[in-house]
DNA sequence: CAGTGGTCTAGACCACTCC
DNA sequence: GAGTGGTCTAGACCACTGT
């Protein structure tokens, strides 16, 4: 038998992923749903107070209590599908697929995925777009004994980074961040203006102790941040 | 002047961040915070729960609440104290304080602080050296209520941030990550190439719901990168 | 003004653990 | 049995928003 507050949190989830009450939509006030379910106020009000510290619920005093609007904000903790995350805004993702080939690796690439000089490795670069606009730039690199299947998908339909993830499952990760001027040719790609900055992303994953991907990502400052937040200990 | 509940939380992370309980110990009882603080247990029961959900405290039925196991934190998001992180690389750091005062909030730091437009508040520039050579430039305000001995310490000694840390345990921590170009000024201080980008770190931490500080840091970004590596975890 | 949320009180009953 | 935390009640006062 679960706890009453907790009934009452379930309530108001359930209602919110079914669509019974959208993002910004005011929900029941408390003297409501006191009514509604027969609790003390207390009981309801810790309910909501706890939507809220999940981030679920916003509330205003002297106005009501809402649906919180989701943010905008790519997390640096998760390994981010840019494809998701740019769906999770409502917006429309595209990638243009620019190179996708078998190739000996850069001594920058072999170095960066452990293997010799020389060895042979998958190589992609791609442009995603948010509503037709480009925000990344992407340079992959791929172990071929990792990923063996790589070139054979259908990066249409599947981003590069979303079948790794699939189907390589990861133990580790690791992320350097830098600001960069990108190169003129790089800034066509992105329609940047001269002169500004871009984030570069540099990721490498890793399974069983083997590096599997390692990619760079150049995205336009005037259009990109990286941002986190969270409690200082998480569980 | 803060809820009675947010003092009782407050008087524990002081006492835990101080080391007067550690890690594993006891903490005092609802009845005895009840007898303490002079408060009903509802009140002080609330402090405790908080404090469970923000990964604090750990509490067992029928036995007592123990300050929580501290899990180690990926260092892009740790906090990090400019001064040891240099130190710990074995380098000398340095900070010379260009201003410490107090005055009016400028709009941007008034909403980044949830304070209202005209209020006062404190405000720091200060730049870190590695060695000698300029690695940071930092650009704090501080919420006076919640560190009003702030410009009274002696920063030849303890950096701004480091004094926060110690006297202020905060809840949450947001960062944000941008790539831009300095001003000319502060290229200068910063002994930068002309048009060579930044890393912008934008950074606020809370304490009991409340912004104790507001703060970006520009580092040279030919000088400093971003980086984290961990293991992943449960998904 | 009536309605909202933010907070607090002084009790209460229960399940649990330790002795 | 004494102490602990988990939950709940039926009130209360306040600051705030909208009309």
């Amino acid at each position: 038998m679960p706890a009453h507050y907790a009934r009452v949190k379930q309530h108001l989830l359930t209602g919110m992923a079914s669509g019974r009450w959208a993002e910004g939509d005011r929900l029941p006030s408390e003297h409501e749903l006191v009514a509604e379910f027969g609790l003390s106020r207390m009981t309801v009000n810790r309910a909501l107070r706890e939507l809220v510290a999940e981030g679920h619920v916003r509330r205003v005093a002297g106005v009501g209590s809402f649906v919180a609007e989701k943010k905008p904000q790519s997390t640096l903790l998760r390994i981010a599908s840019i494809a998701s995350d740019i769906r999770a805004r409502g917006h429309t993702h595209q990638c243009d697929m620019h190179t996708a080939e078998g190739t000996a690796l850069t001594p920058e690439a072999a170095q960066a995925l452990g293997l010799p000089v020389g060895a042979r490795g998958f190589h992609t670069l791609c442009l995603h777009r948010e509503n037709g606009v480009p925000v990344q730039l992407e340079d992959r690199w791929v172990n071929p004994r990792c990923a063996p299947q790589f070139l054979g998908q259908d990066f249409a339909r599947t981003t590069p980074g979303d079948y790794l993830m699939q189907s390589v499952p990861y133990d580790e990760i690791e992320h350097l961040v830098d600001a960069v001027l990108p190169t003129p040719a790089q800034a066509q790609l992105l329609a940047m203006p001269e002169g500004e900055p871009c984030l570069l992303l540099t990721r490498r994953t890793f399974s069983a102790g083997q590096a599997v991907t390692w990619v760079r990502c150049w995205h336009p400052a005037i259009r990109y941040r990286l941002g986190s937040r969270f409690a200082r200990v998480e569980s």
